[in-house]
DNA sequence: AAAGGATGCAACCGCACCCAT
DNA sequence: TATGGGTGCGGTTGCATCCTT
């Protein structure tokens, strides 16, 4: 057993933090002989890395197209909408966001989006937390990705981040199939997302049909241009909700006046099954998720 | 300024699936 | 059909950095 050459091969594999020469190692490999057949690359290309090492460090990291950068609105709407489709599929939820990896959105919804429903004392994976987030954060996405389309058209200079436009076509394509979509809800029995449920797309429980966010829209004076280049966030705004967009990291408040505005309408309200007496009231939630955005700007 | 805690992200691990043999 | 290698996915961990006191 001891000292055998397997174990002296265990021994040799490297683990922990790529270093620069590695990564140049791998990169040429890949472009002088492709990538796949990860074991044998991992051998061949004298990397004392698994395969599975090796692959993860392309996939997630070094690959050409990655794109690099906080998630934009658009991005985070996706993301938001896409998972209470499918639960945590992250790469398929990924292969809707071109440039994103599924480790990148997996850790985006662990750091963000559960820490929004740690502070709201409420379960990630439950039905009311989904409903939350329909209610209170994306309508506000929704908003931001309109602000950041005539930003964007309005001063493209004053971009510092952009993309192709044919890669920015995509994203919106997808973001608006999305919005045309039907959002079926996890079952209500269930706290956590089934994906036989949740991917039936003859399910009666959506909240927010393709009608209600189009009321959404209405009521936020929104309008998605396909069209239009939204894919440009180093502008800072400061409005009368104390908000801005800018290519650091993107969370969701909301303030008093937002609350008055959500909370009173009933745009979604024939629609949004409450469970009655479950539920914190529209003001504690609009109080709780304004506090978390403002202790974010100023922990800033 | 320093120490301890919190956070974010890259990387690892185990499992499941697919496919060739 | 059984088996083993290759690959992909989701959960978890470790560590560097940032923040708070």
């Amino acid at each position: 057993m001891g000292g055998s050459c397997n174990e002296r091969n265990f021994n040799d594999i490297r683990r922990g933090p790529w270093t620069l020469e590695e990564d140049n190692l791998l990169i040429h490999y890949i472009t002088c002989h492709g990538e796949g057949r990860w074991n044998s690359l991992a051998k061949s290309s004298g990397l004392k890395r698994t395969g599975k090492s090796c692959r993860l460090r392309w996939l997630n990291y070094l690959k050409p197209d990655i794109k690099r950068g906080n998630l934009t609105p658009q991005e985070q709407f996706l993301i938001l909408e896409l998972h209470s489709k499918w639960g945590n599929r992250w790469s398929k939820i990924a292969c809707h966001l071109p440039g994103r990896t599924d480790n990148e959105i997996k850790n985006y919804w662990r750091t963000r989006v559960q820490k929004q429903a740690r502070h709201l004392k409420i379960d990630a994976n439950s039905k009311r937390f989904v409903e939350t987030l329909r209610r209170f954060w994306m309508p506000r996405l929704l908003e931001k990705v309109k602000q950041n389309s005539s930003l964007s058209s309005s001063s493209p200079s004053s971009s510092t981040y952009s993309t192709s436009t044919s890669e920015t076509n995509q994203n919106n394509l997808s973001f608006l199939q999305v919005e045309q979509t039907l959002m079926p809800l996890p079952s209500s029995s269930s706290s956590s997302p089934q994906p036989s449920e949740i991917e039936n797309p003859n399910s009666s429980s959506s909240i927010l049909s393709s009608d209600s966010i189009s009321k959404l829209s209405e009521s936020s004076n929104i309008y998605i241009n396909p069209n239009r280049d939204i894919a440009c966030y180093n502008s800072s705004l400061q409005n009368n909700d104390c908000y801005h967009v800018d290519n650091h990291n993107f969370d969701m408040g909301f303030n008093h006046l937002d609350m008055q505005a959500i909370g009173t309408s009933d745009m979604l309200a024939s629609e949004v099954q409450v469970a009655e007496g479950d539920w914190m009231n529209d003001a504690d939630l609009a109080n709780t998720f304004w506090n978390i955005d403002e202790l974010w700007h100023f922990s800033k």
